[in-house]
RNA sequence: AGGCGCGUAGCUCAGUGGUUAGAGCACUUGCUUGACAUGCAAGGGGUCGGUGGUUCAACUCCACUCGUGCCUACCA
């Protein structure tokens, strides 16, 4: 083996063992066990998000593989509709050609030619980080059978009348052209203005002050203004109600409305009301039979229906040109300034606008019952369990859902229009025919738009085992068990599977969902493409020089303008590039960070860690080869009268305890906890102990020498086992050279059985007779560390006050102590005799005493002991302060009581031998 | 406006109504100890955001408060 862990040659060729032997697919035996993965767009590259949760997911697959379940982890891609097309239409710009010239047939083309290039970049990506996905079952949501998935329930939901077509007021994205729904929306504060208009009264048009004042975020809607409204109660207002206004610019005549709605408080209390371009006013309008006038193209400049002035100005040309028309005309009485929320589309960044067209909706109320009560039921389970709140919040106030969107990439919507403009539905024009019996000589026309890409989506997990067909893999895996997502997504996609889910199946899509925190960088901003700082998780794990990174940080940026501030963040944050540190580092990293917050901090250092714990891992591997695979002396079934040392019995047990803690964890998803309690268990016991307990155990001649040997293969071989599903390669990699060791048979780890706890009992005795031998070379090495004592000098040392337990174990173990702690000689003094000048330290009542000629400065010891004896001091204080209220022990369980006095005594016993030692040091 | 979360060592984070509040990184000191310097050993560092309450006992539970972040929502 090699020195040092070399983590890149490794990883490529176990996964492609994998692979090449079909370990991935479900083993067709045990509990099914089935994740579904969550669709990323195929035309897009893994980001750390991904990356974290393809960790926890392939983790979980791997883990649940080893316990014996049937496991499928389901892969696939999703079409993602705007981003794709988005995509394409800018290759088409950079070429000098547009979609409109190409036409929708030639456009699909690109569009799939596209798909075709880029569409393994993520799967290879997948592959690279290990996900034990079955690529035999992969799906993409544009495939035939998932499209038809897609129409059927379409269909069925149109005929049930829970898809309507309706004309209403949408979000419409007038850069992208296409309505998006309330999801796809992101609103911010922004800064703007508050214009305050007067808007003249009609009846009063020769009069001075005959004039009311509106005041508006958005002066260019004016031109659609169909009425002014103040509150009903409003007395400053209330003989004006029922008259009207001569509106400028237009020359309208518009009425004076009350309504509700109106804020008496809020700038002037007169509101003007554009049903056509404001949700609110829009209800308005429907409330007092306002007309709607719409004044925007689709692009959101003034059309037809404004005076003719401003038609084809652009919004913003459009406010400008208006402010200063009525400024003119002495109507514009004041510009404040004001923070106000700006809608934008989160795709184009485009302010979306209300604007009224003909489009499909889903009747989501009808089908959130069911999903409430799913959740409610605990038929579905959130971890943590808090964001069932938020799915709660979201659910029971859901709106319809608007699923046409007016792109050309994605499911064409199943409606046909005949020549009058009547619409069927069906799963084709021949079905659609004969179904609504419509003659040859009836044109029809499909409808043009396609559907939100989250409709597809919302079928996911049903979709991908074949359904609407009853096939095996729908009746073996759904429900599925868990689903890994992140709570951004909770409306988009989880609330709309469960819908979607129980509607169509009767049965929950998922039994859990795992929420997982989103990864942020070091200064805790989300890891963004259109702020530049997103670092591919790639890069991690090759490495990549530092001008490498410059400049693919710079390439397909979203900002451009940002790119030299982008530069120096990444020439500061990473002034030699990225090392390489190895998919099992990097994975190591995400399961550790993995616990129940919603922010993650991705840091480097971390990553940098867990690459040296795979180091670690790697070495004691190296250690535990070098010893058993010499000479062939280590059976893989020890004899019935070997018997185990202690250190073997304690290592043992400890495993089972990790082992047991770590089920635990991956359990109840508390993945951080599982992994520190595997770097504690490899670390700190395993190697920091075991292996040098191990060192004298091994010498020739020692009779402990085979069970030794048995115990270091055979519990490095569990702990690869209990390791493999968070970090897959090395565990593989070691596994095989360990395996044959041990006498386990078979090809690779990942088909090997999760260890089990019966297989590594806990042995009280055993850690408590360790505890005793750690306290023992704790307490000299403190000495030594203190005192600057050379650490391969041998110390002679003397023993007082031993208990009969000290003298037992100090027999049975004086070897081990000898080579762990560097003694000399180990003298043990009675009680009455008087020590040398020593410097001290207490295992229990027992005194290891060091000589201190030649060796301790007395001063530096006697600040020692101080400090001791003054912890010791305040540990005594607080107990004793306890033991002296009255209420504490007349109300505190008497364990606890009696748990105090026992610590009471233990300090006072300290106390009292520091004392004595101290008072010896004066005497010299 | 409503909902949710966070505040513990210099940094990133665990933590439990009852051991002396922990880890990694960083820091200090000493070590090429035959697995590992991607390492070993020893050490320093925290009034657990603040106030009040419940309790024999609060970092932990409750109330208020300060700071901070996210989500949802139609205030012109």
């Amino acid at each position: 083996m090699e020195k040092t862990y070399q983590p890149a040659e490794i990883e490529k060729r176990c996964y492609q063992e994998w692979e090449d032997s079909g370990y991935f697919a479900p083993s067709g035996r045990g509990e099914p066990y089935c994740i579904m993965i969550p669709p990323p767009n195929v035309t897009g590259t893994l980001h750390m998000g991904h990356a974290f949760q393809h960790t926890i997911m392939d983790a979980l697959t791997r883990y649940h593989r080893m316990q014996g379940n049937n496991a499928l982890w389901q892969p696939g891609t999703d079409h993602a509709g705007i981003a794709t097309q988005m995509v394409v239409e800018r290759q088409l710009e950079v070429q000098g050609e547009s979609r409109a010239e190409l036409g929708r047939e030639a456009f699909l083309e690109k569009v799939w030619e596209w798909k075709k290039q880029s569409g393994n970049t993520i799967c290879k990506q997948m592959r690279r980080i290990g996900d034990s996905v079955d690529w035999s079952r992969e799906r993409f949501t544009m495939d035939e059978g998932l499209s038809k998935a897609v129409t059927e329930v379409f269909l069925r939901l149109y005929e049930e009348g829970l898809i309507y077509r309706g004309t209403r007021l949408v979000n419409w994205d007038p850069v992208l052209h296409t309505a998006v729904s309330d999801l796809e929306v992101i609103s911010r504060e922004e800064d703007g203005h508050l214009w305050h208009f007067r808007y003249p009264l009609a009846q009063d048009d020769s009069g001075s002050d005959g004039y009311l004042v509106v005041a508006t975020t958005r002066p260019e809607t004016m031109l659609g203004d169909t009425a002014v409204a103040v509150h009903p109660d409003d007395e400053r207002y209330k003989k004006l109600v029922g008259k009207t206004i001569r509106l400028p610019l237009t020359g309208r005549e518009i009425p004076i409305i009350a309504d509700d709605y109106v804020d008496p408080e809020f700038g002037t209390g007169c509101v003007k009301i554009t049903p056509a371009h404001d949700f609110n006013d829009y209800e308005i309008g429907q409330r007092h039979n306002l007309p709607q006038i719409n004044i925007f193209t689709d692009s959101a400049s003034i059309n037809d229906n404004a005076p003719e002035a401003y038609r084809g100005l652009d919004r913003n040309e459009a406010r400008k040109q208006v402010v200063a028309d009525l400024d003119s005309l002495g109507f514009l009485e004041a510009i404040d300034d004001h923070k106000l929320v700006v809608p934008r589309g989160d795709r184009s960044g485009a302010i979306v606008e209300p604007f009224l067209t003909d489009q499909w909706f889903v009747k989501a109320t009808e089908l959130a019952g069911p999903a409430i009560k799913a959740v409610e039921s605990g038929q579905i389970r959130f971890v943590p369990e808090n964001w069932a709140k938020t799915y709660f919040e979201w659910m029971h106030n859901i709106q319809d859902w608007c699923i046409s969107r007016q792109l050309w990439w994605g499911h064409r919507i199943p409606a046909w229009f005949d020549e009058a403009g009547e619409v069927y539905v069906g799963y084709d024009e021949a079905d659609v025919r004969s179904r609504h019996k419509l003659g040859d000589r009836i044109t029809l026309r499909q409808d043009e738009d396609v559907l939100d890409t989250w409709f597809s989506s919302a079928l996911w997990p049903f979709s991908t085992l074949g359904w609407p067909e009853k096939t095996p893999e729908l009746e073996t895996f759904y429900p599925t068990s868990v689903l890994v997502t992140g709570f951004d997504i909770i409306f988009f996609w989880v609330a709309r599977m469960i819908m979607m889910g129980l509607k169509f199946t009767g049965e929950v899509p998922f039994r859990e969902v795992y929420i997982t925190g989103l990864i942020r960088d070091q200064d805790g901003q989300k890891m963004s493409k259109s702020k530049g700082y997103v670092i591919d998780p790639l890069d991690l794990i090759d490495g990549i020089e530092l001008e490498a990174l410059v400049k693919k940080q710079a390439t397909g940026m979203m900002q451009p303008q940002l790119r030299s501030k982008i530069e120096r963040a990444t020439r500061k944050q990473f002034p030699d590039g990225i090392p390489e540190f190895g998919t099992d580092a990097l994975r190591f990293t995400f399961t550790a960070l993995a616990s129940t917050g919603r922010d993650i901090r991705f840091d480097l250092n971390r990553v940098e860690g867990y690459r040296n714990f795979c180091n670690k891992l790697w070495n004691a591997a190296r250690y535990v080869l070098m010893n058993t695979d010499a000479d062939s002396t280590v059976p893989a079934v020890l004899k019935d009268d070997t018997v185990l040392s202690l250190p073997d019995r304690w290592i043992r047990s400890r495993m089972g305890r990790t082992i047991s803690a770590v089920q635990g964890h991956f359990e109840t998803y508390r993945f951080d906890l599982a992994a520190k309690a595997l770097y504690e268990f490899t670390w700190n016991e395993y190697c920091d102990w075991y292996l040098e307990l191990s060192k004298p155990a091994l010498q020739d001649g020692n009779p402990e020498q085979a069970a030794t040997r048995h115990t270091l293969a055979t519990v490095l071989e569990a702990l690869l086992r209990s390791l493999h599903p968070i970090v897959p390669f090395i565990t593989e990699e070691i596994w095989n050279k360990v395996a044959p060791i041990t006498g386990a048979t078979g090809t690779s780890i990942m088909l090997q059985n999760f260890p089990a706890v019966a297989d590594f009992p806990i042995d009280e005795q055993a850690e408590i007779e360790l505890k005793w031998l750690q306290a023992f070379i704790l307490g000299v090495r403190q000495i030594r560390g203190e005192m600057d004592i050379a650490p391969n000098r041998e110390l002679p040392i003397l023993l007082q006050n031993l208990s009969e337990n000290d003298r037992c174990l100090l027999a049975a173990h004086a070897d081990r102590l000898a080579q762990l702690a560097r003694i000399e000689s180990i003298k043990i003094l009675e009680n009455d005799e008087e020590p040398p000048p020593c410097a001290m330290a207490l295992s229990g009542s027992m005194k290891i005493l060091v000589p201190m000629a030649g060796l301790i400065d007395v001063a530096a010891e006697r600040q020692r002991l101080e400090k001791n004896r003054d912890r010791a001091h305040n540990n005594l204080k607080r107990t004793q302060g306890k033991l002296n209220n009255e209420r504490f022990m007349s109300n505190a369980p008497a364990e606890v009581v009696d748990k105090e006095r026992e610590k009471f005594a233990a300090f006072d016993q300290e106390i009292a031998q520091l004392n004595e030692q101290l008072e010896r040091l004066d005497q010299l």
